[in-house]
RNA sequence: GCCACUGUAGCUCAGCGGUAGAGCAGCGGUUUCGUAAACCGCAGGUCCUGGGUUCAAGUCCCAGCAGUGGCUCCA
């Protein structure tokens, strides 16, 4: 598994109404450095299977030979970041300092907390020491001198490394720490590479930059705590990230696209659009839903209710309050319950919120004896769990408290799952279908090494991944396998998207669960009259209905496509004379029977403040309404209306009837945004 | 929960020891307009909350609350 995440040149952008795309981030060939295999030492020694390794790039121009170009620049730019660091607090200790998509951060142990104006100092410090033109030596110790050598410079966190190295090899540490900087070679730690960059010498495997003048444009950005090693137990040190290109230009280019991922952010969007709003006397994490965010839930919900119908899934409903016991019994009360709303009734009895809702689905399932002709049971609700999350965890509508989730429940046979994975898997296809959203997906296993983090022996663990693992097979999926990601019950399918900011969520999801069964001993009847267990899938589509939202609202930057905008058409009347007309037009889109439209035919407005029409249209730009339709005295006189669309272009005046046959077919069809 | 930063009008922000400001939005009036901002006027603020320093505190200090970016977590 990769533990760092190499460089590369793409930015993924949505753009509204489209397909996401993928926006080149133009990288120049830049000033020459030292990319070819003969040169300096900074590439010798470098094994031949790393991936900077300039050796198997086929030719120097080559985006691979770019990418490895810019993560060694990265690379040397956190040196650069460590080595002022270094000169201005000498006493300062270093943890890791990768490489990332983008930039470089490196750990920092310091007693002077780092703010935006230390974040300067240093920054000005980096560009002293680049402009002193040093090279980045390379040199190779025994691992026991490394390790004198690092105790001698006070640097704990380096000795740290360097002993794990000598006991584990370098793949053990690569993975604990996340930094793939250091090198042993061959098996063991014989011997480890160094790097001196001025006065400072880190632990490193390199390659770098022959000298620092060859870093193109770096700026430090942010700040943050950062646990030794991703353990909380640890110390925390001081992350200092930035941001490395080839170029003034690249990185200018970059912050530019950073500022475009801010106006896209559903948190300021949510608020210009009136979708939703938070509210200090509610609480953090407590989204309130306005009637037109509401709108766009319960379309969602509509839309993904039509789809699982004929796969014969029925509605169910449970409280949202449960006795502890049902939480003890399904053992999510010794995992979960400091992460419970804990609620207490009038006699002293102990009750949660609901976190989730299967344990409530198994006890409708067994609230009768049921057959194997019953088989498969499938229950869902469209209902919110709670969850007391972390306050530092709270993000917009990603992540909250109160999570509303299109769940369901499935209760089979062992040999149907398979064909269950299936149906889900279809669902999910036809959700996201329409919104032409990339998803990934991701195989989520048990961590073999955490045992105790999950109920459930070995044997049964392997056997549904690989249950799953046929599904994915029979889909022609492409995924990536992740160990330590699945639910404590069973392994999973998950379906992730990035947002504007470029952080990865989980939204649908295909559980696999033998052991929810087993705790509530659950039975059918078999044919042979004997008890039997039947197997749980637990599924999601839109995964939580909020946190679906944020991506959606990202994912178009706010201009929903026709079907799903909560304001579909304004019309703008050019005079007051022309309010009548207006409202004729209005009167008749709202009559129309719409398919797809929660009834109330085409959601249309009629404009008639007192402003300019000029300004009307604006207003309706700004609400990223997708139709404007102006009406004057010609389009009065003839039944017309004048459209335009959001993207600014003009239609022209068309007679009514045209337009509502555009419109009702892009609503019915769940097209994209009208160009 | 941890680290750093931020909190001034509905929104975006300026002011950084000495009488609270702008643009947009809102309200009132004038204007009735052909595809992204007509004009004039009015109103609007315990400067997040609570302590402290000071003759004087949006401004400095402390604590809390909330938000932002990370870390940890995410059934």
């Amino acid at each position: 598994m990769d533990t760092i995440e190499a460089p590369h040149p793409f930015c993924q952008l949505f753009v509204p109404g489209a397909l996401a795309v993928q926006v080149r981030v133009h990288l120049r060939p830049g000033p020459v450095i030292s990319s070819a295999p003969h040169e300096g030492a900074n590439t010798m020694s470098v094994r031949s299977e790393d991936p900077a390794d300039p050796q198997k790039a086929p030719s120097p121009e080559s985006p691979e030979e770019l990418e490895a170009r810019l993560f060694r620049m990265r690379h040397s730019c956190a040196h650069l970041l460590a080595a002022a660091v270094s000169a201005l607090w000498p006493q300062a200790k270093f943890g890791v300092g990768p490489a990332i998509k983008f930039g470089f951060y490196y750990d920092i142990e310091l007693e002077t907390p780092l703010g935006p104006k230390e974040l300067d100092r240093i920054e000005q410090k980096m560009r002293e020491l680049r402009k002193k033109k040093l090279p980045y030596e390379r040199q190779e110790l025994p691992i026991d001198d490394a390790i004198a050598e690092m105790a001698r410079r006070n640097q704990t966190y380096k000795v740290e490394l360097l002993k794990l190295l000598k006991d584990k090899g370098s793949t053990a540490v690569a993975a604990e720490t996340g930094d793939d900087s250091v090198v042993s070679e061959g098996g063991g730690a014989a011997t480890v590479s160094f790097y001196k960059t001025g006065e400072f010498v880190d632990l490193c495997r390199g390659p770098h930059v022959a000298n620092s003048i060859e870093i193109g444009a770096f700026k430090l950005t942010t700040v943050a705590g950062a646990y030794w090693r991703g353990d909380e137990r640890n110390p925390q040190l001081q992350r200092v990230y930035g941001l490395c290109f080839a170029s003034e230009d690249d990185l200018k280019r970059h912050i530019e696209l950073l500022e475009e991922a801010k106006r896209r952010d559903h948190r300021r969007l949510g608020v210009e659009l009136d979708l939703f709003a938070f509210s200090d006397l509610v609480g953090p994490g407590l989204p309130l839903f306005t009637p037109k965010g509401t709108l766009v839930r319960r379309l969602l919900e509509d839309f993904v209710q039509g789809l699982q119908e004929p796969h014969g899934y029925t509605r169910v409903a449970i409280p949202h309050l449960t006795k502890n016991d049902l939480y003890k019994v399904s053992g999510h009360w010794d995992k979960f319950q400091d992460d419970l709303f804990h609620v207490r009734g009038k006699g002293g009895e102990e009750f949660c919120m609901k976190p989730m809702n299967c344990p409530h689905h198994t006890q409708i399932f067994a609230c009768r004896q049921r057959s194997y002709r019953d088989l498969p049971l499938r229950f869902s609700e469209v209902t919110s769990v709670y969850r007391d999350e972390v306050p530092g965890a709270l993000q917009g509508l990603s992540r909250v408290r109160m999570i509303t989730q299109d769940d369901a429940h499935v209760f089979c046979l062992p040999e149907q799952v398979e064909d269950e994975a299936m149906r889900i898997y279809d669902i999910i296809d036809g959700f996201y279908r329409p919104f032409g959203m990339q998803l990934a997906v991701r195989l989520s296993l048990w961590d073999e090494k955490k045992p105790d983090k999950y109920l459930g022996t070995k044997d049964r663990w392997e056997a549904t991944q690989e249950a799953l693992r046929a599904v994915l097979r029979k889909r022609g999926a492409t995924w990536v396998e992740e160990a330590g990601e699945a639910a404590f019950y069973g392994p999973k399918i998950d379906f992730t998207a990035k947002d504007a900011l470029d952080r990865s969520w989980q939204l649908a999801t295909i559980q696999l669960d033998f052991t929810l069964p087993e705790r509530f001993n659950l039975t059918y009847i078999a044919p042979d009259g004997q008890p039997a267990r039947p197997a749980m899938l637990h599924r999601a589509i839109l995964g939580s209905v909020e946190r679906f939202m944020a991506v959606l609202i990202e994912h178009y930057a706010g201009a929903f496509p026709v079907w799903l905008s909560p304001v579909q058409a304004v019309v703008v009347p050019i005079a007051d004379r022309h309010n009548e007309y207006a409202a004729q037009v209005v009167a008749t889109l709202k009559a129309l029977a719409v398919k797809n439209a929660l009834g109330g035919g085409i959601r249309a407005e009629v404009d008639d403040s007192r402003e300019s029409m000029q300004k009307k249209i604006r207003n309706a730009q700004l609400q990223k309404i997708p139709y404007m339709l102006v009406v004057g005295d010609r389009e009065a006189a003839e039944g017309q209306v004048a459209v335009r669309l959001r993207s600014g272009a003009d239609l022209k005046a068309m007679p009514l009837a045209q337009f509502i046959a555009r419109i009702t077919h892009e609503v019915e069809t769940r097209s994209d945004t009208p160009a």
